[in-house]
RNA sequence: CGGGGUGUGGCGCAGCUUGGUAGCGCGCUUCGUUCGGGACGAAGAGGGCGCAGGUUCAAAUCCUGUCACCCCGACCA
């Protein structure tokens, strides 16, 4: 493959776009690979589709390889399938919909779990055909509230979708394990470097759930890892190791005292150590218990009231609190409905008032870190003063506890006690153990051995193909440009002529067939009018891994080439150039 | 959906406060010089300022309305 700069469809851009905040976008642009054509929808210019088709192919192979048989499915779908499991409507906004000339329903498919269903009921009704796995390279839609990132979160995307299909959970097991390997050796070789967490399900239903995530900053997930790299999973999944219990005894009696001006939590602490001193240590905020009142809806439209205790130290984190309580929706409690609670003292509410057997009714959850023992300052259920020494186990109680405190970085890692890191990441793929959920929608059924209906189990697993050469390039680049991988590069070698010398474009045009000759691909910068200056940073922006000089070394009989990843540069004698840089590219 | 911001040649921007009929850099065309780190000179092509109303002798600049886009947050398999 020989592709020449003077006639390749490619204008680099001097300055940054615009509209680009992130590394890849910013490149990507800059580079010539993508243009926007409107929110969150790229064309993929001929660099950037080949980087696009290269990391397509590497999935696919990696795919056959462990098994799975591609098929490949509309994108425009029908109404009815979605229907059926209730996400025409649960999706809500986030589906393209269109009618046709008759005024039926479709959607553009921003998921396919419906069809892969439905199309194995079509074809199979054995347990002797399981277990089996297809997947397709698919676009994917999806009417994102608020597209960003260039190419990393579109509304219209590359996704290679999986979907295992097995008797029972132990060939899920050994399925999900397959799409493991193979996810792991896809991602190994695109050159990322990821990080395998746990994760929740979230609202596809279902239980084991991993994502793959490329550490970087410009990433939307925020996942914790333990320093010693034993534990890593999505904030959303992470728990908390519930710390010992402690006698109960050992406490103060609990006593109520007056707190006037102590409307936040840091005036409280500061009023409990000048007022209220503890006997070993000074009070801090982590000594206070807050108690957070919300309304939780459920799809059906009907709501409950939730009472959550946590450390003062802590905030409830949202995205947690949302991924325990699905499908329910939980809300803070308006004023209205808190008026209905006559027990509770806004701003002193305390533990005392709160759970199902208490005055209020409502349901209490607390933090794991509320264990037997512990002491706690809190409201006293009456305006102005706080109760001292509140004990759990003693004093009061909870119905249970909740994951929905913020992590913080120095939390305790739940395997070996170590502490904890925050960090960013890029979802780049996801496996879950998706169950029976669609196959009892849709009534996906096999016979068994004994003749007995049984319900398919299966798995969903995915790649986002479009966001991998987008996460790729956020790993991928310094100050100049991008750089590539060589097995996701547009090229093998981007050979650069300079000057204005007959010879050197002569010479440099037989090396660039030569090496096309060898099997290796190869961008050729052969532009007359372009000053050096102009080809090498172009040479820089594109990213090819290999790139080599021909220009004022010819007269000595050397040619230049450079390493663009680590920015190694070796002289290398004309007789010997060819082989060189093919086995530079082979190695 | 909430907050902030921006719409002016292909790209990046200035001009708007204080209305007078649009400018700079990059890119593009032609000629000449140049040729190892985004060359230089000269001559050009290309927009009527998101859209719709309004005020005015006159609107990119002022007023009203509207649309779009970007960023942060909410949302998101």
């Amino acid at each position: 493959m020989l592709l020449r700069m003077s006639s390749l469809f490619l204008r680099t851009l001097r300055e940054d776009p615009a509209d680009a905040e992130v590394p890849s976008h910013r490149l990507l642009v800059r580079a010539g690979y993508v243009r926007r054509v409107a929110p969150g929808i790229f064309t993929w210019l001929p660099l950037g589709f080949a980087v696009y088709r290269n990391v397509e192919r590497i999935v696919r192979a990696e795919m056959d390889a462990a098994g799975f048989q591609e098929v490949h499915f509309p994108a425009l779908l029908p109404r009815e399938p979605y229907e059926a499991t209730g996400r025409w409507t649960e999706y809500g906004d986030n589906v393209f919909r269109l009618k046709d000339r008759r005024d039926n329903d479709f959607l553009l498919g921003p998921t396919h779990e419906e069809m892969f269903t439905l199309l194995v009921k079509g074809e199979y009704s054995s347990y002797k055909d399981l277990p089996v796995s297809l997947y397709q390279i698919q676009t994917k839609y999806r009417d994102e509230a608020r597209p960003r990132a260039g190419i990393l979160r579109g509304r219209e995307f590359v996704m290679k979708d999986s979907y295992s299909f097995d008797v029972d959970d132990a060939g899920l097991q050994v399925s999900y394990d397959k799409h493991r390997d193979a996810y792991v050796k896809t991602f190994t070789r695109l050159g990322l470097e990821y990080v395998i967490v746990s994760a929740q399900s979230g609202a596809m239903g279902g239980s084991a759930s991993e994502e793959f995530l490329a550490p970087c900053e410009s990433g939307e997930d925020t996942y914790v890892r333990c320093v010693t790299g034993d534990y890593a999973a999505n904030v959303e999944a992470v728990t908390t190791p519930v710390p010992p219990a402690l006698p109960l005894d050992d406490a103060p009696a609990a006593h109520v005292e007056d707190t006037p001006d102590t409307p936040t939590i840091d005036t409280l602490v500061a009023h409990a150590n000048s007022h209220q001193p503890r006997e070993d240590r000074a009070w801090t905020a982590a000594d206070t218990l807050k108690n957070l009142l919300l309304t939780v809806t459920l799809p059906d439209g009907t709501s409950y009231p939730l009472a959550i205790g946590l450390p003062g130290d802590r905030d409830v984190d949202m995205k947690r609190l949302e991924a325990v309580l699905q499908p329910g929706e939980p809300a803070p409690m308006d004023e209205s409905e808190l008026a209905r609670h006559p027990a509770l003292v806004k701003g002193y509410i305390g533990p005392e008032s709160l759970g199902e057997e208490s005055t209020s009714g409502i349901r209490f959850l607390v933090d794991p870190r509320v264990v037997e023992g512990t002491r706690w300052i809190t409201g006293a259920n009456s305006a102005g003063r706080h109760v001292f020494d509140l004990t759990m186990g003693r004093d009061f109680g909870a119905d249970g506890t909740i994951e929905a405190a913020e992590i913080l970085a120095g939390d305790i890692c739940p395997v070996c006690g170590n502490e904890l890191q925050i960090a960013r990441g890029i979802e780049i793929g996801h496996i879950f153990q998706l169950g029976r959920k669609y196959a009892e929608a849709l009534d996906l059924k096999v016979l068994d051995e004994n003749g007995k209906q049984r319900v398919v189990t299966m798995g969903s697993y995915g790649i986002g193909v479009s966001r991998a050469v987008a996460a790729i390039a956020e790993q991928c680049h310094d100050e100049l440009g991008l750089r590539w991988p060589r097995e996701v590069a547009p090229a093998d070698v981007h050979l650069v002529a300079t000057g204005k010398d007959d010879a050197v474009y002569v010479h440099a045009a037989a090396l660039a067939d030569d090496l096309v000759a060898a099997g290796l691909r190869v961008i050729y910068d052969d532009r007359r009018s372009a000053s050096p200056g102009v080809k090498f940073k172009d040479s820089e922006l594109l990213g090819v891994p290999t790139i080599v000089v021909v220009g004022k070394g010819l007269v000595d009989g050397v040619v230049e080439v450079k390493d663009r990843a680590t920015g190694e540069r070796t002289e290398v004698p004309v007789a010997e150039a060819r082989d060189r840089i093919v086995g530079i590219c082979t190695a």
